[in-house]
DNA sequence: AGCACGCCGACT
DNA sequence: GTCGGCGTGCTC
């Protein structure tokens, strides 16, 4: 038999892969990619995944080890997975083996066998008992069979039955032991598709003549406006060609609301994959989707990885939703990786949002995207009213104006809710000594505490460090000690001294710690009554509250100054967002936005004009200073406990790129790369670590990515900095 | 990233 | 005398 070796993409951090020879007795047509493999890897055993192989290898004999076994005779990975693998792995500069790992669910990575994820039940054979069963719960349990055949073990033990009950019936031949892989319940309350208006159903008829191909779509439609409806009607058409459809939202949009009405109105199972499920659970969903079961997939950030043999459709809903981007790891990015898989498919990609992100915004509006808008709102909704109401010089109650008091006052008369939103958690941003200026500051971060009331301590939001409250200024002694500023906490006790007759609910991380609480306090808030709202960014996103028609935001004035070049971007997505919340039904909405800079050009321009209108001025301006998307990115990261060599490791890639920069193209005047750098994070110091940013900006993405393939090779080549940990993000989001 | 090897300080 | 601290080097 011929030599060869095996190509095993491992789950290390390393950007190569390894060569193992192959079992005894076993020749290369055993070897097929996609198949996993147990191996001895520097003294650990490891489960890789088989790229090919190969007759020829650089590693010298003595250091090339046998694998240990192979894990799976047919393979679980397709070709087109493994390429998808490749593209990213190329693209984010990342290890293969552990690009790999994001395609596989974690049982499956550890190298557990397929029917992990199968059900134990039974079922009838279709024999009657040749004599009478003997006891009361046999016949029951025969009873049972005979009404429904197939039976869960979990569901008959719950109802009491036993093991040996079991067995008895399987011993008299009537019914034997299976072992499946569960299908997802279709709902049998099936709900009618909504009547479209004109819009929708030219938005339907434009993407809809793009099915059977690849084609990036972008849906723009105000709140309200019908979106939903459109992918479903969408994804009828792709179930009808006998397609499977992948539906990706925000990590927060995906309440069981959303879910329902999707099942709700298909009678084709649904996969659901999301970070609250179980190692069991995920493996159901990946196998259930991958084996064509479920015909829909509807999944957070990390399901755009899941194998789909039958793919017809990709729907990205907020595409501008950041929780898309993985922001530690393999940094990628779910919307991007979406088009290229849509592409390599041949199947359409429709990107969803009221507030587009200016990337695809810029895209569409170049006609590289099918750009389709949705202007209209459904049913008899209307646009909430906005307005700045200035507080330059004006007096506050609580953080409040009186003016937006009393109109807090006149929505909750009529029995409506009212939201109020604030980006900060806790009692107080800031401890401060009244009588010499001592402020509390985390001892890891350069960050101040925030006071917490209930229970009562001061808590690092950068780093999670916690500690008490101090009864006198730890630098004067003096116990004039108090909190400044308002957080959700502070601005739930005053609003209900102010408004006593009122119920004030906190919704935030402290407040709704998991989604079960989350899902309680929205039923509660649905079924209806006045009510104040305070809350972070938590209730802006995704949810309908239908009986809230006055959203008061407190301070947006915080992401108008952002040091990042998306502040504003980010914060007109989220004013808008928020706003979303008001008078989605009838009754019209109404937004106050509190400011200090009630002339601020491009707020006003958001509110007179709309988000669109303003995302167009946003795009001139990224033009002029040639940012993305008229230009791409790329961010190289350090931290360390040793400040300077956080820096040094910085200025010594910017060196080496300058040098590899200008061997490539001596005869450039202008670098197809510009470094900007290196710089302290605006934290400079997080969690005791020093952290520092280089950035490359190139007009052309190959310039760029040629560039950073030399850099990871330099980083990973210098051992000098062993305390210094650094990563590349490419197209990062934020670049503070 | 693990994991082992290796060389210096405080302990039964 | 040892247990174990974590610096360093390697992984087909």
């Amino acid at each position: 038999m011929s030599f060869f070796v095996v190509d095993i993409a491992l789950p290390v951090p390393l950007r190569r892969t390894f060569d193992y020879l192959p079992l005894a007795g076993e020749d290369a047509s055993f070897y097929k990619p996609g198949q996993r493999v147990r191996v001895e890897f520097a003294r650990q055993l490891l489960c890789g995944v088989v790229l090919g192989t190969r007759t020829t290898t650089e590693v010298p004999a003595n250091k090339l080890k046998p694998l240990l076994a192979r894990l799976d005779d047919t393979p679980l990975l397709q070709e087109s997975d493994l390429a998808l693998c490749r593209w990213l792995a190329d693209y984010y500069h990342h290890s293969p083996g552990e690009v790999l790992e994001h395609l596989l669910p974690t049982m499956l990575r550890r190298g557990c066998g397929l029917s992990e994820a199968d059900e134990r039940g039974w079922e009838s054979t279709g024999q009657e008992p040749a004599k009478p069963l003997r006891g009361s719960k046999q016949q029951a349990l025969w009873a049972l069979f005979q009404q429904q055949p197939q039976q869960l073990h979990a569901d008959l033990t719950a109802q009491g039955f036993t093991l040996a009950q079991l067995r008895s019936l399987s011993d008299a031949g009537v019914i034997r032991a299976t072992q499946r892989l569960p299908i997802p319940p279709v709902l049998q309350d099936r709900q009618q598709f909504h009547s479209l208006n004109a819009q929708q159903q030219q938005a339907l008829k434009a993407i809809s003549t793009e099915l059977g191909h690849f084609r990036a779509c972008l849906l723009e439609g105000v709140t309200g406006s019908g979106k939903t409806e459109v992918y479903l009607r969408l994804i009828e058409q792709v179930l009808a060609q006998g397609k499977q459809a992948l539906v990706l939202v925000p990590e927060i949009g995906l309440t069981p609301q959303t879910v329902r009405r999707f099942q709700a109105r298909f009678n084709v199972p649904v996969a659901l994959l999301h970070s609250g499920l179980n190692d069991r659970e995920r493996l159901q969903g990946w196998r259930q989707t991958r084996e064509g079961v479920a015909r829909i997939l509807i999944g957070t950030r990390s399901a755009v990885f899941t194998p789909m043999p039958e793919l017809g459709l990709i729907i990205i809903d907020e595409e501008h939703d950041g929780s898309f981007k993985q922001q530690d790891g393999l940094r990628y990015s779910a919307r991007d990786f979406a088009l290229v898989r849509a592409h390599k498919a041949g199947v359409p990609v429709v990107l969803g949002s009221a507030t587009p992100s200016l990337e695809t915004l810029h895209n569409a509006l170049s006609g590289k995207y099918l750009h389709v808008k949705l202007t209209l709102r459904a049913g008899n909704a209307k646009a909430p009213r906005m307005k700045l109401h200035s507080i330059l010089h004006q007096p506050l109650v609580a953080g409040f104006a009186e003016p937006v008091l009393s109109a807090m006052h006149q929505h909750l008369q009529n029995n409506k809710q009212v939201l109020v939103f604030i980006n900060r958690r806790g009692f107080a941003p800031l401890v401060a000594c009244r009588d010499c200026g001592w402020m509390a500051e985390c001892r890891r971060c350069d960050a101040r505490l925030t006071l917490h009331q209930l229970p009562p301590h001061l808590h690092c939001h950068h780093c999670d460090y916690q500690q008490g409250v101090p009864a006198a200024c730890p630098q004067c002694g003096s116990h004039q000690i108090d909190g400044l500023g308002q957080g959700t906490e502070k601005i739930q006790e005053q609003l209900t001294q102010i408004f006593p007759q009122v119920p004030v609910r906190r919704v935030d991380r402290d407040t709704v710690r998991t989604k079960q609480a989350f899902d309680d306090l929205y039923d509660d808030i649905h079924d209806g009554g006045s009510c104040i709202l305070v809350g972070t960014q938590m209730l802006a996103k995704g949810h309908h509250f239908p009986d809230v028609t006055l959203v008061v935001i407190l301070d947006a004035d915080a992401g108008l100054f952002s040091s990042d070049f998306r502040g504003m971007e980010h914060s007109a997505q989220l004013i808008c967002q928020v706003a979303g919340r008001a008078g989605r039904e009838e009754a019209p909405g109404e937004v106050w936005i509190q400011t200090l800079y009630a002339d601020h050009p491009l707020l006003n321009l958001l509110l007179d004009s709309g988000y669109h209108a303003l995302a167009l001025s946003l795009l001139q301006e990224r033009q002029h200073q040639q940012l993305p998307p008229y230009s791409h990115m790329a961010l190289l990261r350090s931290e360390s406990e040793d400040r300077h060599q956080a820096q040094q490791l910085l200025h010594d890639a910017r060196a080496f790129m300058q040098h590899w920069l200008q061997q490539q193209h001596p005869h450039l005047r202008q670098s197809p790369v510009n470094l900007l750098g290196p710089f302290p994070a605006i934290m400079e110091r997080r969690a005791g670590r020093f952290r520092f940013q280089l950035q490359l900006f190139a007009d052309e993405r190959p310039a760029l990515h040629r560039l950073a393939a030399v850099l990871v090779q330099y980083l990973d080549d210098q051992k000098q900095y062993r305390k210094v940990r650094w990563h590349l993000d490419i197209d990062p989001l934020d670049t503070i």
